[in-house]
Formats: structure tokens, sequence, C-alpha cells
DNA sequence: CTAACGCGTGGTAACGTTCCCACGAAGGTC
DNA sequence: GACCTTCGTGGGAACGTTACCACGCGTTAG
């Protein structure tokens, strides 16, 4: 038989004092004596007792829980935000409730009701539906993540610095010499895809190179979508060396198995620069040089800025965490070499 | 102003009955009108009624939580236990604590603790400490994961069959052509070494071929192990073909880089086969050859026995998941060709 | 015809905490 | 010396739910 937890009153008792003292003490409050705190302290370790935290919850409205909806936590980027927000919030002795929404908006609209349900204090979200405005009517404290959160006005959101990416991105191509990438990029309809083309016209602009000589290959966010996208590319007359700025990893691993497929070497033929930083990308052949989303950081600052909101004093800002580059081996370097036509 | 949340009592008034009526309704019990029960429904749907999991978990004893604790979410095996885990318990209606050990013994032992506070109904852990022996001290329910499981007796515990996998590779091996691979394993401390060295031989055995025969080179389980161990090999004299079987993906995909290294082909040279399932494999070149590891099954059988200990009816075995072979292209094919000597 | 029973319902006591208020003692002020 | 404040403590209510018992009613068995 599995003996009863023992509970405050218990403590209280042992130590000769009323569950309000022993609770005093527990809590760490500062109006009572050393002496009483000490033999409190010492009762509640010699009958093994622990705080239930569901009643905790139930009286003072907090639970210590907080929740985390995001797409697929087997997805590498998804996996490393989901281990930067856990590793926070164990920091702060707080549980975190992972819920995974499948991309879809049944799915993350149940997962919210029951992380409304289990009382947590705030919740980490990457939105999927655009039907999520009634966001506030969910009477929870929110932190929005990734790209999609850009839909959502007036609430706090973290995310990954895309122009500080591509400009990291673009300047190396320069320093290895290539000074006009091709790029592949998402479908049309994708938001992420127009931002990624934005930053690129920017940065392009201020370093002189007219974005419109720049040539631009669609495809979906896949690897089949990069090996394709790759295929039309080698297609086209061309001159020289090529360089590929693909918008995703995945992409620029199948643009790598489209350039073997054609008898192509890279980066000796081909240059390929990735984005997103999966592991996947260490072991390809050639080693993928890439820029790496922060996911750790972007996790942990969601955790960071929940906080605050839940604290109540709310910034109801975006925030941008840097990107960094991954150097391996799918960047040939021009910049020694006579110079091609197009980098 | 946020305003309060409604409770069972608001329910119950709007409905006009009492609230352990309101409560029987909304639990869907047998012994009450059925008129009665959908004025109640009525009701709570009107004022957009939820049920406080707190509240209940505290009366009830009951949280309608789950622990999970494993070495780290980031790992794609244990990502892919995870999503099992996630979503079994999701159909449930079961909410899951997630936490990351870091192969700590004191983050386990602290996380553990966090669980019970949590008062958790049940937990799944992949043990990384030996002292966990006073594991149900803990006073939960457990289900342990992984291969470290198998050092408590008296614990339910769910693994991959490795026996079954071993043969599935050995068997994949001579429809090749290869008849007697040579081995790379982990280190001699390790537990997982022995257990798959045993399956090998067991196997080899069975099929008539002396498992003295067999050499084995060891290393760390990672990719400059696994590098290491096939530079070894490679030094030793050697005739003909070269057939490796890896104990893990990572290695394998150390060894392909080894054989890169010296100038030889895979699979032209040296076919090679590992044992995981991880997707890095898919782009590494050639595709890795594999024994997947059911990681989603794992984790969704796991929940589902700590569901069969938590109702009291224990069956304290162990469960071991089948592996499946996943077929890409690290393997020659020499089974229509004139047979080499050693496979 | 009465006792026993089942059914649907209501009332109340838990569950383990925290919060709020009250109380007595000690110390300081006029 | 009477008053006020401060400090440490105790007593009880409250949080939202479920568990338990009791009640009234209609039905059925003896």
């Amino acid at each position: 038989m599995r003996k009863r937890r023992p509970t405050i009153i218990d403590v209280a008792e042992r130590a000769g004092v009323s569950k309000s003292t022993a609770a005093r003490a527990l809590a760490g409050a500062e109006s009572i004596l050393d002496e009483t705190r000490e033999r409190v302290l010492a009762a509640a370790k010699a009958v093994g007792y622990e705080r239930n935290h569901l009643a905790v919850g139930m009286r003072s409205g907090r639970s210590g829980m907080l929740g985390l909806v995001i797409p697929d936590i087997t997805n590498p980027f998804w996996a490393d935000v989901a281990r930067g927000a856990l590793d926070r919030a164990a920091e702060a002795d707080v549980s975190l409730l992972v819920f995974s929404s499948d991309w879809d908006p049944a799915k993350e609209e149940s997962h919210l009701r029951a992380l409304r349900r289990a009382r947590v204090d705030g919740a980490i979200v990457n939105p999927v539906s655009d039907a999520l405005d009634d966001l506030d009517k969910f009477g929870l404290p929110f932190v929005l993540i990734g790209s999609s959160a850009e839909r959502f006005a007036d609430v706090s959101s973290v995310g990954s610095d895309i122009t500080q990416a591509v400009e990291l991105g673009l300047d190396h191509l320069v320093s290895k010499g290539h000074h006009a990438p091709t790029l592949i990029v998402g479908p049309k309809s994708r938001l992420a895809r127009t931002r990624f083309l934005n930053a690129v016209q920017r940065h392009s602009i201020k370093r002189d190179v007219d974005p419109a000589q720049l040539i631009v290959e669609d495809g979906e966010y896949t690897l089949e979508g990069g090996r394709l996208a790759m295929l039309r590319l080698l297609d086209r007359p061309r001159l020289g060396h090529i360089c590929v700025f693909a918008a995703n990893d995945m992409m620029a691993i199948g643009a790598m198995m489209a350039v073997r497929e054609r008898g192509l070497r890279c980066p000796e033929d081909v240059s390929i620069l990735g984005f997103d930083g999966i592991p996947s990308g260490a072991f390809t052949f050639p080693g993928l040089t890439t820029i790496a989303k922060p996911g750790r950081d972007i996790g942990a600052r969601a955790v960071e800025s929940l906080f605050d909101e839940i604290e109540g004093r709310p910034e109801h800002g975006r925030v941008y965490m840097p990107c960094r580059l991954i150097d391996r081996a799918s960047l040939a370097d021009l910049s020694r070499e006579p110079r091609k036509l197009v980098g």
C-alpha cells in the first residue's frame, strides 16, 4: 500500500506550529523568527514534505506550468526551440506542457483549450491558424514564435532576424568572390518568401548590385522542391561557376543532389549556401555551408518574454534573434582566382 | 480587466440544479435524467464553462498529466520517441510534462522531483542514473524506455528489439551477397555493445558462420568514433570488397567519411549498413542503408504501458518493438557478381 | 399493506494550499 | 502610565472540484 504523502499540516504538527506559520517558513517569507523557520524546515525534511503544486495552483492561481505548442518536435528546428524553452523553464523551476500541432488549425485549437483547462500560466505558440486572432479571448498570456507570428499585431513574438541573416550570408558570399547569387526561394504564396527576397534586394542595393540582375527560382520548401529548382537552373544557358543561395537547408540539399545528378560537382562547379542550420547539413557531401537560425535562443527568449507577460510588464514587441554562419565546404573560394563572369 | 472564469456553480445555477448534479452531468455519469443532463450541458456551453483540471486533480488525486524525461529532445531518436508519446497522450486527453536530463543524474533526479511535485499520474523515463533503484521510493508509476532500462528489474519498460533488428540487417546483407560483415561497435564499457555483439553472434551461428571469423572494431558512439574505427579497418591487409555493419548511424556516417578520405568509394569498394534510422542518413552520399529503431512506436507504447501501470494492472514486462530496414544506397549488390572472398 | 429497494437529486465535507484578519507581546513615544 | 506600532503567530475562509451520505419518490416483493 502506498502511504499518504505528508502535507503541510504534518510538518506544522511536527514543528509545533500552526500551518500558517509552517506555510510562511516554507515560502521563505521574511516576518518569521529564524529559529522557527529552521525548526519548520527541519520538520519538513524529516517527514519528507513536498509541496503539492496542484493545491498551490488552485489557491494562488499560479500553476507553475507553461504551455508550448509547436508544429512538430521531430523537426530539428522546432526541437531546438523546444530545447531552449525547456532549459530556460527548468532554470526557473517551471514545467512545460508540450504539444505538437502538426500545422493543423484544429489540433492547435484543441491543444490551446487543453492548456487552458490545465490552467497554465501562459503559452508559447507557433501559430498555424489565422483564425487565432481571437487570441486574447483565450484569456492566457501568449508569446508567439516563428515567422508566422507577424500576422498578429499586439502580441509579443520572438523570431529569427532574417535581415541580419541574409546580410551575413551575402557578405560571406562576397568574401568568397560570389557577388550576385542565384536565389532558390519558396512558393509565391508564402510570406517567408517575400521577406527573404526583400532582405536580399535591400542589401544588394546597399552593395551596388542591381536586384533585377538576380536570378530567382521557385520551389516547395522541400528536398524535391530544391532539386527541381536546381535542375531548371542548370537547364538555363550559363557561363562559368554558379552560386546558389537557398532559402532553406532542405532545398539546398536537394539542389546539391541535382548538381550531382547532372554530373557536376559542388563546390567546384556550383556553390551552395543554405539557410536554417539543420544538423543533417554536416553529413552531406560536401558539408553544407549555411546560416543557422538560433532555435535554442528563440525558445529561451520566448520563455523569458512570457515571464514578462505574466508578470504584467508586457512589451508587446517583436524580438529578432541573430543568426550565425556555419562555414563548411559547399562554397568555392573564387576570391583568389581570376574573376569569373557571374559570382 | 480579465473577468472571472465560470465555475461549475455558475453552470449549476443557470441550469437550476445543484452543483452535484451539474458535476455528474459534466462527468457523463449514468444515473441522471437525460433531460437534466442536456440542460446542464447547454448551460455549460452558454456560460463557456471549462473544467479546472487543477481542482479536479486536487480532489480526485488524478492530475491528468504524465511526465517524460529523456536525455535530449534535440536528438532525432528521442524527438521521435517524444512525438509518439505526445500523440498517444493527446489522444487520451492527457498532457505531457517534458524534461531533458542531458544524461546528467543530478538533473534527472531534480526533474523527477519536479514531476512528483506537479503530481503527475506517472512518468516515462530513460534512466541515466544507476542509483535510481530506489525508483519505487518515488511513489510514482513508472515506465522505462531505452536500452538502459534493462538494469532495472521489476519495472515495466519499452525498447527496440535489437535481436530482430540484427537478424533483419544480417539477412539483408546476405541477400546482397555479404556473408560475414565486419562490425563497428561501441566502447567496451557499454551494455549496448554486448547486446549487439551477442545478437550478431547468435544469428551467425544459426546461419553456419563462425562468429570467431567476424572482425570487430571499437569506437565511441560518435561520428569521429566511426571514422577512426573505419580508418583502422582500412589499414588492415584486405582482399576485395569490405562490408561494415555499424552499431549506430553516426558511426556509419563517420565510416563513410573515412572511406572517402582514403580515396575509396561507397558502395563500390566498401558497403556500409547503419543502425538507428536518423533522418540525416537520407542526405549522405550515398544514402545510408540502415535499420530504423521505432522511436515513435516506443513512445506511444510507453504511454500505453503507463496507463496500464496507473490503472493498477501492471504487467511489469519488457516490451520490445520491432525495427525496420531502410534500404538506400550504401550497400553494393554482390549477389549477382562472382563471389569475392569475404562479404 | 408495509418494507425494501432503486433512482435522481441535494447538501456537505473533504482535498492542500494561500490569503486575510485578528491577537498577544514587546518596544517606543508622548 | 496609557497609547500606538511592530512583529511573530494562529485561526479560519476560500479556491473549484469530487466523494459520500441522505433524502424523497415511485416501484416491487413479501
